[in-house]
Order: C-alpha cells, then structure tokens, then sequence
RNA sequence: GGGCCCAUAGUUCAGCUUGGAUAGAAUGGCUGCCUGCGGAGCAGUUGGUCGAGGGUUCGAGUCCCUCUGGGCCCGCCA
C-alpha cells in the first residue's frame, strides 16, 4: 500500500508545481531509477522543455526549489525524504525509509489481504475457460487455457470482483457422436485397459475413428445416424451419448481439479440449443436490425450481420435451409452471460470440488432444480471474459461487437462500462521438434509443430503432470530421506502442479509457447519451485527463532524497523511494498503474468537477502526481532502473490 | 488477395500500453561458495548489428511507415 502513497504523493506534487507555475500539466512518469539514482524519479522537465524553450535541468531546479524543497519543508510527516535535479534532466527522489518501512511492515503483517486491492468494488465478473469438447483428456494446449482462466479468476476475486466461472461442455457435436460409433459399431471395448483413465481412453478411440472412416464408409453412415438421435435426443442413442459425455466430463474435472482450478457452473450445449435461447436471441437481433434478411448476392436466402469494418465479410446467421451456424449459436450464450436474454435454466449441485465449493450444472428439469434457496445468479455479468485462444479471434470481435451494439454502447469506445464482452486469446502451445519427434514425427527443419487431438498429435496433461512429480519425487525424497513416502508423494505433487502452473503464466498470451518435455521437467531458476524454496527457505527461519512472539507487531517495534537499514533490507522492504500495485495493474489489464513476474522478482530479493544478512545469528536483539518482522512479512507477501497464481507455499519440500 | 499476432544473448523469455540515465532475467558453457538461517540457493564469467530499412523526436528496443522471415484466421463446417 504504501508504495501507491509514495507513487501518489509525488504525482500529485509535481502535478501542483506545475500548475502553479502556470504551466499545462503535460503527461508525466514517475518510475524507479537504477537505484544509484534514489528510489523515484520524474521526466516532467523533458515534457515542459519545449513548451518553456529551456534546458530540462533548469527546469528541474526551478521546480525543485521553488516549489518541491518548501513543500518538504512544510510537510514532516511526507513519505518523501529528498529531492534533486539531475543534469540530465531528471527530478529524483528519496523515501523517508524508516516511514516507508514501518507503513508498508505493519500493513503486511497485519492485513490478512495485504496487497489485494479493491479494484471490483463487487463488479459481477464472469469468466469462460476450459470449455474442453467432452470426447477427449485435457492435452497441453488445454491445460495453458484453464490455468491462465483459474489465474484471472484468482486476482479477480482478490481484487474485489464478484467471479462467476462458467465451463462451457459442447455435449451435441460431432466429436460425441465419433465416440459412439466407436463404442457402439466399430467393436472397441466398453472399459479403458486398466490404469488409463476413460477420458484418455475415448481421445485415443476418437483418433482411431477418425482414421477408420476413411476405408469404411459404413461407420461414417452410423457417425450421420447418431448424430441425428443425439440432437434429437429421445433416442436409446441419444441416452447413451450423453451418459458418456458425463463420465469423460467427470474424468476431465478431476484433471482440472488436480490443476487446482474450480469452476461454479457447467453450462450444457444439448440445454442451450432445447431452450429456445436461440429463438429469442435472433428476435433481438431482427429488432435492433442487426440481422439483416439476404435477398440477392451470395448469401441469398440466409440471415447475415453485415460487415461493420474493413477486411471483412458478411458473416451468415441462418443458412438458407433455416438451421443456425456455429457463430450463430454462440450468440445466444453470451447473450445470456450478459442477461440478455430471458435466463431459461434451473441449476442443481453438480457435485464438490477440491476447494469445498459447489460446482454446479444448468438443467431445463425445474423439479431439479436446487437453487431456490439463495438463487446463485450465475448470468448477467457486468463484465464477461471469455477465454479462448486467439484462432478465435475474429469469430469473439464479431460476437463482441454484436452484443455492444444490443447494450447500446460502443464496444470501442467503452461507452456502456456496465456491460462488456471481452475475449481473452492467448497463442497456442505447439510441440518442441523433440518432443514431436518423441510422438513419432519428424517435423524436420521446423521449429515447432501444432498439436491436434484428432491425429492424436499432443501431450495427455496428467502425463506431463505425472512426470513432474516424479522428479520432485526424487528430489524430495533424497533431501528428506526419513519422510514417510506417503508425505513425500504429497509434496512431490504440490511442487509439480506449481511448476506446470508457473510455466503457464509466466510468458506473455501472445507468445506461442512450444512445449518441450524435457525442458518441462526444470525445477530451477525461474520457476514455480523456486518460489516455493524461498517460502520455505523463510519459514525456517521463523520456526528456529527461540520466541514467535517477536514478530507480533503488537509490540510497539515499528520504530526498530529503522534498524533495516542494509540494501539487501531496503530493496526487500521496497519489493515488499509493490504488491498492491502490481495486483492491481494485472486486474485491470487482465494480465496474470506480471504477477508471476513480481513473486519470482519478490522472491529473488528475498534469497538474496537470506545470503547476505543473517537473521537468528545476529546478536543484537532488537535488530534480529526487526529482521524477523521482515522475514514474517516477507513470506506473507509472497504467500499473497502465490495465491494469485496458484503456486501451493510449503513449509517443508 | 484481405485481416490479426510474433521477431531482443546459443536457447526460452522480461522490458514496448505511458519514448529518457550503462538493454535485464532464466537456461546452457566455464569458475567459485555448504563445520554458517535449507546449495531446488548465491556470486563471478561467457554471451546482444533489440529481424532489415526509412521516418518522427533533443532522445527510439519502445511511436509511425515499408520490407523480410515465421505463425494464425478469412465456409450456407464446427
């Protein structure tokens, strides 16, 4: 918190110096300079030079000691300690530290939310991830979806918005009929071999089918018929399509749980498309003109919404034969996250997750419906993000642009802040030449290859998550050789789930990220385990000091947090300060990497600092009680952090 | 043909939204540091025409234009 006070006190005198020397406030930066250079430094002498015809370093001493040093003067109780031209221009300030230290120590230890600003003020959020067709196991590709979806739902909870996380099951499509045929005409096994789990097992019938049709067109006849009964849906067919789209439904959750991902509502396809929500939603687009009739040209016959930009084409609704496209279809739904449209659905408890939360499911049966009590209002998001990647741009600009037109706003311009659809695309993950290769193709000079679930060209995530944690197995086990193997089995797996998360955020959404399995396995350097180690690395330190108690601010030490006075102390302190202002950013951009960033940075600082300055040797009893007040403060910041990304703090690993 | 994205050290990436002081990490290679609060760490060293060219600016990795290379999208498929 107090690093935003500081950021803010000098925004706000500069932006007085300014005005009062009759100048326009031109648009200014306050950053942190390398740090020889103090701890703040503003450019507002470059902005001002042309506008006053003179050098920035004259500007900066006028505005310093004419305005700057009096105010410091007249304000003791400042955050800033000093302030001084530099000849290139520059206006660089000091903290008061000691002030700094005590304000930002005392909020760490004492605010369970530390760092979690209220940037929401309880803003209905609703986010769309994962949304896997349910015919398959979760590959790599979709585990980069789902936890970068469960990440923004974490900082946006933190931040004070009211998160609603829907999972999206497309259980009517032509994936589900494919695993029918499979199990139902083409002679495969009822039950997956032993130890595989029977999501993986229907990927692998899935690719298999596929292959099939090609020199046996009989089943690509069934593949039509069972797709028939299931949009249907009062078939035998149609029945058993459905009891199989549950149960890999409930084998890809227990995938996503173990990534630590929760969502509250699962939305059915097969309900959307029965509930008339379609019907309704073409009304409001024929009324607001959106949906224009075609009676010539190319798209004759079919309902189109016209091309509203350059480069694009007319998009059809409704074909000429009266059935609704694929885009068209997607209308509907996020017509209803919006609210929209009349809400159709009854909700029942689906079942509980790994977090204790009720995860619940959208049905059309009234009678099962559970949700009288305490109506949870998963729909009418004031913001929705919509998670997919970024193939699906242009489908979600077209889809987004529709809907701002319905709430009256411009999409561009933000005009209805009340009701905004955001699609949030990432890049895709594609396979290393090795690990290509590791599948049996040789992709030759290319550097990566694309994953595709149909020629069953991808890694399984509870493969890659197995394989994490039997390297972390090994290396807990050799460092803690008298843990019972059911402790280190435990450990083991928290330190690989946070390594393949903190791989997931880490790099920008619009950077591919090509997955190596090898290059997976690192539990060093920039990584989730590195956090984890300097967690724990601090925890040690406090479970070894002789009393507890001495970090409990109640003791009225705030002064001895003076005594901090090493770089190594400073730098963590200053670290220790950034968190509110980083969380925030990373809510309003909607950027989960950057904290990711800031715990690695965070966490840095800190094994610099447990290098250099010992804490339970130090002799001086007062100085050792303050570098425990740090250390405390410290691990909950980072704890805060990690939270954020999902990375599980350890006492032990 | 049209639209979107990417290009920074051998490799993987920060930094670009909001231009500013010697371009930072990680990893790999080489070299040090455990009788010391946990060596999953720390330090040193190696390694950069910031894809190319032009422009704007007192100042460009960052903004604008062109080009090159790579990826994705553009159906009355889903």
């Amino acid at each position: 918190m107090t690093f935003r006070l500081l950021v803010n006190e000098t925004r706000r005198v500069i932006a007085d110096a300014v005005s009062s020397m009759g100048c326009q406030v031109p648009d200014f930066s306050i950053s942190e300079p390398p740090k020889e250079f103090g701890d703040l430094s503003c450019n507002i002498a470059f902005q001002l030079a042309k506008q006053l015809r003179r050098r920035p370093f004259e500007i900066a001493t006028q505005i310093i000691n004419i305005h700057l040093k009096p105010y410091l003067e007249a304000h003791p109780e400042s955050l800033i300690l000093s302030v001084e031209p530099h000849q290139a221009g520059y206006i660089n300030f000091r903290v008061n530290y000691q002030r700094l230290a005590s304000n930002t120590l005392r909020e760490a230890l004492q605010n369970p939310r530390y760092g979690y600003p209220d940037v929401g003020k309880g803003l209905h959020t609703i986010i769309e991830h994962t949304s896997v067709n349910p015919n398959k196991a979760l590959h790599v590709g979709h585990m980069r979806n789902a936890i970068l979806g469960d990440t923004l739902h974490r900082i946006m909870k933190a931040t004070n918005h009211h998160v609603t996380v829907l999972n999206y099951v497309d259980d009517s499509g032509l994936q589900v009929a494919d695993i029918v045929v499979a199990l139902k005409f083409a002679g495969f096994a009822a039950k997956p071999p032993d130890g595989v789990k029977f999501d993986q097992y229907c990927g692998e019938l899935y690719v298999k089918i596929n292959d099939i049709y090609e020199s046996n067109p009989l089943l690509a006849e069934k593949r039509k018929l069972v797709l028939q009964n299931i949009e249907e849906g009062k078939s035998e067919l149609a029945a058993f399509a459905s009891e199989i789209t549950r149960r890999i439904l409930e084998e890809q959750l227990i995938t996503c749980w173990r990534m630590k991902v929760r969502y509250d509502l699962l939305n059915f396809e097969s309900q959307i498309v029965v509930s008339q929500m379609w019907a309704r939603s073409f009304e409001l687009l024929k009324k607001s003109g959106l949906a224009v009739f075609e009676t010539e040209g190319k798209n004759r016959g079919c309902w189109v919404i016209k091309a509203h930009e350059g480069g694009e084409d007319d998009k059809v609704l409704v074909r000429s034969d009266g059935t609704a496209t694929y885009m068209a279809k997607d209308i509907p739904y996020a017509a209803w996250k919006l609210g929209l449209v009349e809400d159709p659905f009854s909700y029942f408890r689906f079942t509980v997750q790994w977090d204790g939360s009720t995860l619940w499911a959208t049905t059309l049966d009234k009678k099962a419906d559970d949700s009288i009590q305490g109506n949870p209002n998963f729909n009418s998001g004031e913001q929705v993000i919509t998670i997919i990647d970024s193939r699906q741009a242009r489908l979600q600009k077209i889809i987004s642009w529709v809907l701002s037109q319905l709430t009256g706003g411009s999409h561009n311009q933000n005009q209805n802040q009340n009701h905004r659809y955001y699609h949030l695309g990432y890049e895709a993950v594609t396979l290393s030449s090795e690990t290509a290769k590791s599948l049996g193709m040789d992709i030759g000079d290319k550097q990566f290859m694309h994953m595709s679930g149909r020629k069953g060209l991808f890694v399984n995530a509870d493969y890659i998550m197995d394989n994490l944690r039997s390297k972390a197995h090994e290396e807990v086990k050799t460092r803690n050789p008298s843990w019972p193997d059911e402790h280190v089995q435990r450990t083991a797996e928290e330190i690989a789930i946070s390594a393949i998360r903190y791989n997931m955020v880490r790099q920008d959404l619009d950077k591919i990220i090509t997955f190596d399995i090898k290059e997976s396995l690192s539990l060093e350097g920039d990584t989730g385990p590195y956090l984890q180690y300097a967690y724990a690395r601090s925890q040690r330190i406090l479970e070894k000091s002789a009393n507890p108690a001495v970090y409990n601010p109640s003791f009225g030490m705030e002064e001895q947090f003076a005594a901090l006075i090493s770089e190594y102390e400073v730098t963590l302190v200053k670290e220790i300060a950034r968190l509110d202002m980083v969380v925030e950013e990373a809510a309003k951009s909607l950027s989960p990497k950057s904290v990711a960033r800031y715990a690695y940075s965070l966490a840095t600082v800190f094994n610099l600092f447990y290098e250099k300055v010992p804490v339970l040797k130090e002799s001086d009893s007062d100085i050792m009680r303050a570098r425990l007040a740090l250390v405390k403060a410290f691990g909950l910041t980072l704890r805060n952090a990690m939270a954020l990304i999902g990375v599980t703090p350890l006492e032990k690993m």
